[in-house]
DNA sequence: ATATGAAATATGTCTGCACATAATTTCGAG
DNA sequence: CTCGAAATTATGTGCAGACATATTTCATAT
């Protein structure tokens, strides 16, 4: 009888479910990995690649010389996929438009300065524009883009590619941050919208980087329903 | 002079580069990781180990045999830390009260049914409790918990020790989908959270599982001015 | 008692090799 | 020419061994 050999997943699997009946208690240490390679009967290779993801998940904490223990808060990780909006909306079934509502360069107003570190008031472009599913409006985007960081956005136009994928191609981030937040719709990002004034919008705030360079922050209103969605473990 | 020995970080770090620099391009297709080995100098398990975290950073798009290409939309990956609400508000350096407000069983509605799995009305067990910080109220949260993957919690009071955490100790899940949205302001919401009705809350609906089997379904409605906050890249 | 440095130990990672697996390409049978 | 089998090839993963690194422990010197 020849059995297959043992996966990385199958010691996932089997630390998930000896965490799972409680024979390893939360806070508790399990064996270390030499020991688990030889009840496994596998290179311990195999189990430090098992014990990595896990510990990368949140269901173990380990740490050089002092071992593997199960995390006492398994702090769960979701994690979410930010695609480009055109891809949001098609992958959603609907037929995807893009309309361009404004194209300014003017001074940005102080809180949008310090998101994108501008200390002088040379003007930065502000870009308002709309995202469409089926017709009806989808997310309003409103965005600053630091002619520093990316002075070729004076040319263009955005009124065919949003700046959304423009960017992207163009002037790729190192890193960013990204926050969520309900707001209530102001006039003008509720008629934009087609919804009353006051409307919760789930929104998203957004500031990109170039290294230590401010590329552009935008801030996404949803149009009212909207849902975020993903799965957990 | 002896170099020290390249790690996958520096691969990964030195293909990051390259494809921020265009050398590699959107949607073209990179080496193959024996010449990719070969030119770093190193093991091909290095070379791998380094382009296996870009691909599920959603940097690069793998596939056997087709080899690997940059992606040709960097559907950016963030990575949200669903913690304890306790932890949650001490994170922020806020102190923690935690108050019930209703524990009833009783029969769930159609909508509760469904997300649960439950499909007979013998009733499942209703609580509703405040999380507050600094005496503020912080977080409503609206629980559903099926009796019959929990039985235990009948007999627990949820008067001092919350739901959320209560069961993350005694029926851990497996799974669980998790969405986020705007919503208003319902009359007992609000006034739970001391907010005028209709204000907009940010709101967060999860259920969990313990593999085929529903364990709870929970509403958890912030008060106004909630962020949720994370990195990107 | 306390500071200091050495030994011990668990995880982290690299190497070189082998084989597994998936997807494409090639090629032969009909 | 078409269909399906077989060869090809890039990635996916396992193994054994070695060294690297972070931390703790413990013995030693002050």
């Amino acid at each position: 009888m020849l059995t297959t050999r043992t996966t990385w997943q199958d010691i996932r699997d089997e630390v998930l479910r000896r965490i799972h009946a409680r024979e390893w208690a939360p806070g508790g240490m399990i064996p270390n990995e030499l020991d688990l390679a030889r009840e496994f009967g596998c290179a311990r290779a195999t189990v430090n690649r098992a014990l990595r993801e896990l510990a990368e998940a949140g269901v173990l904490d380990r740490r050089r010389r002092a071992g593997t223990r199960v995390a006492l808060t398994p702090v769960s990780k979701a994690t979410l996929d930010i695609p480009v909006i055109r891809k949001e909306v098609e992958t959603r079934g609907h037929t995807y438009r893009y309309a361009l509502i404004s194209r300014h360069r003017r001074a940005a107003p102080a809180p949008v300065r310090a998101a994108l570190d501008v200390r002088d008031d040379r003007g930065d472009l502000h870009v308002v524009a709309l995202h469409l599913a089926d017709g009806a409006p989808y997310v309003l985007e409103d965005r600053w883009i630091n002619l520093r960081t990316v002075p070729e956005a004076r040319k263009e136009p955005f009124d065919t590619c949003s700046a959304n994928e423009w960017l992207l191609q163009t002037a790729p981030y190192t890193h960013g941050d990204i926050a969520f937040s309900a707001e209530a719709a102001m006039a003008d990002v509720a008629e934009q919208l087609g919804t009353p004034v006051g409307a919760p919008l789930f929104s998203v705030t957004r500031t990109t980087w170039d290294r230590d360079r401010a590329i552009t922050t935008v801030t996404l209103s949803y149009a009212p329903g909207y849902r975020m969605h993903t799965t957990l473990g």
